[in-house]
DNA sequence: TACATTGCCGAGTAAATTAGTCAAGAATTC
DNA sequence: GAATTCTTGACTAATTTACTCGGCAATGTA
């Protein structure tokens, strides 16, 4: 499994949907600002997500994205996997020809690696991550505007967000 | 947990060694081409496995490395950490400072895994590793030369190994 | 003592990846 | 029709990876 931050940041972007989720479409540009993350990276991210359906996007006035389905269907190791597209630790992808067309001395190592990593984050759900203790705390400040500081905000023009 | 080609190749090439472990020290040039690494390469990773000890070396003709200690006291894991450095799945790395020096949305999240991640593989040594199944028989197939094919030799010059 | 062998070290570098920026356009609402 | 928001594609700076190259240092053997 290849964790990046490109990973990191997918995942949480789609806990701060599942988080406001409720009260109509969020936008990118509130994620953006409340996570910390360039918008014009998130619009590449969000892209690769509404592929395979994890979420789904409203255009014009009043429009942005909303979850592709229930937060307690949707897997951390989706997530990852729709931004990575690599999703194993061996050099060969899975296939055996890691040296000169054949296994390397550590194949089996980095493949049984990858599942037990694969099957961790495949079992946790946006629901479990937003019932952590943790989480609701930390949402609640970015709520409040208290982590907007040094944000890089990209192209927001508009500042009419009040706060 | 950052896992990349160097860390598989520094695991490779410590198994590799393990493997040819008791007959006196084994050169990087031997373990580069069994192994299909670049020498040069080697021998940086060498120089940070030397800093902690995972191996010794052994200079002048007849020299080479060997393990700093016996295969079954060599983690997987304490490779890694040792050509990696950065040993964690959180873009803080532990800290809690990932957003605008607080703590981001799903810091928790990477900390369990770079935890769990790490649990798995320190308890993985170089002679668990020979003891599997598969490794045997790869590492014989590479004795008999049969995977030296395509292998990019670096600065080697005498092929007097006599195949 | 010469020299061949091996490790040791630092500088440099091409390719790939990451983490973005920028600009234009399409759908939608007011 | 104007503002808003997503959509798409091209481009780019910084970083990391995976090397190469050259020279020096230690050591064994002739």
């Amino acid at each position: 499994m290849r964790l990046t931050t490109k990973g990191r940041y997918a995942v949480t972007a789609m806990l701060d949907l599942a988080i406001h989720h409720g009260g109509g479409p969020i936008t990118l540009a509130d994620i953006a600002q409340r996570q910390g993350i360039s918008l014009s990276y998130l619009e590449q991210l969000f892209a690769r997500l509404r592929k395979r359906n994890l979420v789904s996007s409203v255009r014009g006035p009043g429009g942005g994205y909303t979850l592709g389905r229930e937060a307690s269907g949707i897997f951390v190791a989706q997530v990852i996997a729709a931004v990575d597209e690599n999703v194993d630790t061996t050099r060969c992808g899975g296939a055996h020809n890691c040296q000169d067309n054949q296994q390397c001395l550590t194949h089996d190592l980095w493949q049984d690696l990858s599942n037990r990593i694969y099957d961790y984050l495949n079992q946790i759900s946006l629901q479990d991550l937003m019932n952590r203790s943790g989480v609701q705390e930390v949402a609640e400040r970015q709520e409040n505007g208290d982590a907007r500081t040094s944000v890089s905000l990209g192209r927001l023009k508009a500042e009419s967000a009040g706060a």
